[in-house]
DNA sequence: ATGCTAATGATAACGCGTTTTCATTTTCGA
DNA sequence: TCGAAAATGAAAACGCGTTATCATTAGCAT
């Protein structure tokens, strides 16, 4: 039986506040703001627990560890910040990745990343906070 | 000073022929039709090596370990069999990523993978050989 | 052909993100 | 309020791609 506890809470919290794909790490600070004590391993149980929940879902990128955003949105991309490493969600997409594709390949799907710098990153030199 | 070796030779010609970017196992798979005893050691020793003289360069993909193919080819993207899980080499791009870039970011490039079946996967219902 | 030394193969070790272990704490139904 | 069982924190262990170690082999200048 699952049970209700103020971790959970924090981590749940933190992606529903974010409003962007955030990183193990990510979470964890995040929810140290309300739980201090807790610890790495509550935030991978939990996130692993909420994706078999359908509440999460992963975000896979070239290179890098996965991040985690809550499940069920729109079809959307998304734009990794060089400088602070954040990663913002963009909405829209292009209709015609299929005339790439080559003759006689079956197309299901595509994943775009589009990379720079962010809007908080770019008066800095040095990775917002 | 660098020597020339049979494995170096045939490495580098794994990457010759494939026209596609390589896993490491598909460069030891390759580089064994030739130099049978080769270790998968000097694979990575040599793709490492062939990267710092910018005769290769790594290929990152979501969620799975880099490829890697010949460097200084013009801009192209991917294509991923999902079957099989070879990558193939996908040329054109779409110049309409910027209108997607958020207010206030500076786009500096984007990354695009395609995926679904290959021509080779189509027709069979297991991975091609 | 000879000798120096780069390159190789086998294997152990590494890095790092993630999962497991286990003793302890906490939730929640009865 | 009690007690069973889920959840937690700390730390060890894991997985797997990659790199280092080291004794041996082999390329190449002489």
């Amino acid at each position: 039986m699952r049970r209700d506890t103020s971790q959970r809470r924090a981590i749940l919290g933190a992606f529903e506040k974010a409003a962007r794909p955030l990183s193990p790490q990510e979470v964890l600070q995040s929810a140290q703001c309300h739980v201090p004590a807790i610890g790495m391993a509550t935030v991978y149980r939990n996130i692993k627990r909420l994706i078999e929940e359908a509440v999460l879902e992963a975000v896979q990128l070239p290179g890098e560890p996965p991040r985690y955003e809550l499940a069920g949105k729109h079809h959307h991309h998304h734009f990794h910040c060089r400088v602070c490493g954040r990663l913002y969600e963009v909405d829209g997409c292009l209709a015609a990745f299929r005339k790439l594709t080559p003759k006689g390949f079956k197309l299901e799907g595509h994943d775009l990343l589009l990379f720079g710098q962010c809007a908080r990153c770019i008066p800095r030199k040095r990775p917002a906070k």
